[in-house]
Formats: structure tokens, C-alpha cells, sequence
DNA sequence: ACGACTTGCAACACTGAAGATGCAACTAAT
DNA sequence: ATTAGTTGCATCTTCAGTGTTGCAAGTCGT
């Protein structure tokens, strides 16, 4: 029988240092995995296993198949996506504020789990659906920004954000420099963009 | 034996027509290996001719491995990539002109090929030449473009060009539009960006 | 010391894909 | 009609990666 694994909160465990100790191999495979997928996604589990200084077995009694780690790997991305966006609160601050507070936090999260980023979307419901919840949150902070006067009226709003992954995810492939500088330029080309002004028409 | 494949220009052929015949095959092979692999990368042999409507083995026999197929989608990709950017002159066309007719024609590339140029730097060592020659004639461009007073003066050249590559990547994945009209959107928002022009400083 | 738990190791079975090969059938040029 | 060339089909081998299991050794709390 395949140990169901950690992922399931719900799982009562009979001592503390015990269960500690399983957590802090889980999330060293996790971390492991996101090191190693990132730079190769067919990397085999063998190899994300030797990155993180156990056997393989090991990695399949946390986890039951690969698809169940990467999941793992989404899941775990996600809930600390969630929460880079929910502490820059967004619904409440000022857009132009709430969007540099935004995509600090997010920067942080992607660029340490830029992998299990890209495949959440596909590799867990919960997930995918958070993800998709935070695109809508995503769209109403444009749409207040628009209100503001900070984004123009003539750019469509689905462009806008596409742009604005874009731009997190290029960001976030180059791990250099601080989350709070990085966004600063993001932000900064994502509204004036990189041109003087002058225009071929 | 393994066929070393057409894939070598110099190959001297009997018969015109055999020659067209097995050309017609390899290129409906390259085209439909795009397809299936830029919508899953890890697809197999047998999905890939299965698309081209050919037997798995007809593959082979036109490419000795897996590696050598997409190598040679590299390589063709990339003459196309190369002639699209040659077509537009950008090093004596203005840097404006210029960079819409290049990221037109890029476009038009990219949309089809996007898959093989995106391993163009791993695949195939001519490819990863060209590339990188591009990816000078493009620092070029964006030099002249500063010069002449169409790029701010304090944003990095470098931040510039890979804000460029990456909204040229994610245009190209929704394949929705003209080129041209593509284009424009492209560089409108890689010059003035989104916003009015106000910013939180 | 005992028991609960985890890990590494060795070994195993299974699967899917890659790559090769021989042969019959077809096509097109001569 | 002959011939070169190409393809489909069936078949085979090989191999890497996945997933499983049993067991000995180790850790840690009691």
C-alpha cells in the first residue's frame, strides 16, 4: 500500500519529532524537485531524489507516483501564491500600490517555485482553481486601476494582464537582485514601457 | 543503416521527381512534429507521425533519432527565422520602421515554429549561431533606436531586449489575428507601455 | 531497553518508447 | 517492362524510468 502522504492535513500522527522529521523530508524533496524540474522537466526521479540526498524509494513512499509529486509541488506553490497575493490586499489598497505590493510578493514566490508555478494550472484542481480565482482578483485590480486614471482606456484589459505574466514570468527567470527592485522596473515598463514616447503614425 | 536524410543539402539525387516526393514527406513530418510537440513536448515518435498521417517507421528512416528530428526542426525553423529577419533590413531601415517590420515577420515565424525555436539554442549548433547573430543584430537595433531618441535613456538595453523577446513569445501563443495588427499592438506596448504615465514617485 | 517510525539498499516486475530490420506493395521515370 | 526509390506493416530487441516489496539499520521518544 502506497503511503497517502503528508499532503493530507487531516492525518492525525501519534508523536510530534516523528512527524516533524517525515515534514522536513517532504519539503526537502519538494524543494529538490522544484530545483531540478525547473531546469529539466523530464528530469527522471532518480535524479530529483540524488538532489535531495535521499533514495528514491524514499521519495515513493512520500510520494505514490510522479504526477502525485508534482501535484504535491503545485499545491504547496500555491497556497504560498495565495498568500503573496492576499498580504499585498489588493481589494483594499490604492491599485498603484497594490500592484507593486503584488508583484514583489509574487516575485518572491516565483522565483523560487517558477516549475510548480507552471504546472498548477494542469497538475491539481484545487490549484488550478486557486489560480484561476487569483486571475479574476487579478482582473478587478486592473479594472480599478483603469477606474484610477493609472491605466489607459484604450488598451484591452485581457492584453494588459497577459503582458503583465509576461513580464513576471521573464522576471522571475533571471533570479537577480531584490524581489522589491525587480518589480519596481517591472511595474515601471509595464506602464511607460521602454519607448520616449514617439510613435511611427 | 540508417538514413543520414535530406537534411543534408549537398546529398546529389538521381530523379527529380523522388526527390520532390521524399522532400514533400520530410516536410510534412517537420510540420506535424511542430504541432503535436509544441502542444505536448514529451509526445511520442508514434504521435508525431501519426499527425503526419505516415507510418512511425517512415519516420526513422527520414531521421535517425528523436534528437536529429528536432534538430532539424531547429535548423528550419531557424533559416526561416533568419530570412524573416533579413527581410526587414533592420540595420539600414529606421529603428522604428524597422522594428515593426521585424517583429511582423518574426511573428508570422514564431506562430508556426514556435516549438522548434525554442530549442534552437539546445538542439542544433548552426541554429544556436544564428540565434545568437540575431540576437546581436537586435542589440544593434535597439542601440540605434536609443540614438535616435526612440528609447528612454535610462532603461537597461539588455531588460529592454528580453522585454521584447517575451512580449514577442506570448503574442505568438495565442495565434489570434493578423501579423501585422499583432505587431502593432507589440511594439505600441513595449514603447508606451499600458498606463497614462502616472506613477507612484 | 523497548517500540514506533523512517530510511537505505537490493531486487524485482512492468511499461512505454526508441530504434532496427525484412518484406511486400506501390509509384514514377526510363 | 524494368528499375530505383519510398512507404506501410509486422516484428524484434533494447533500454530507461516507474513503481513495489522485504529487510536490516538507524533514530528518537518513553
Amino acid at each position: 500500500m502506497p503511503y497517502s502522504g503528508p499532503m493530507n492535513e487531516t492525518t492525525p500522527t501519534r508523536t510530534r519529532a516523528l512527524r516533524s522529521d517525515a515534514e522536513r523530508t517532504v519539503r526537502t524533496i519538494l524543494e529538490a524537485a522544484e530545483r531540478v524540474l525547473s531546469q529539466n522537466p523530464a528530469a527522471s526521479m532518480e535524479q530529483i531524489a540524488e538532489a535531495a540526498g535521499v533514495a528514491r524509494t524514499t521519495v515513493h513512499r512520500r510520494f505514490a507516483s510522479r504526477d502525485a509529486l508534482v501535484a504535491a509541488m503545485a499545491s504547496w506553490a500555491t497556497r504560498r501564491f495565495a498568500e503573496a497575493v492576499d498580504s499585498a490586499h489588493p481589494e483594499t489598497t490604492p491599485p498603484l500600490v497594490a500592484l507593486y505590493q503584488v508583484t514583489a510578493n509574487v516575485l518572491r514566490v516565483k522565483i523560487d517555485w517558477g516549475f510548480a508555478m507552471s504546472r498548477a494550472m494542469t497538475a491539481d484542481r484545487d490549484a488550478a482553481r486557486v489560480h484561476a480565482d487569483i486571475g479574476e482578483r487579478c482582473v478587478r485590480l486592473f479594472a480599478r486601476a483603469k477606474e484610477a486614471g493609472v491605466l489607459r482606456a484604450d488598451v484591452d484589459p485581457l492584453w494588459a494582464q497577459r503582458v503583465y505574466y509576461a513580464l513576471i514570468h521573464e522576471t522571475a527567470q533571471s533570479r537577480d537582485g531584490d524581489a522589491d527592485v525587480l518589480a519596481a522596473r517591472l511595474v515601471d515598463t509595464l506602464l511607460r514601457g521602454v519607448g520616449t514616447g514617439q510613435t511611427l503614425t
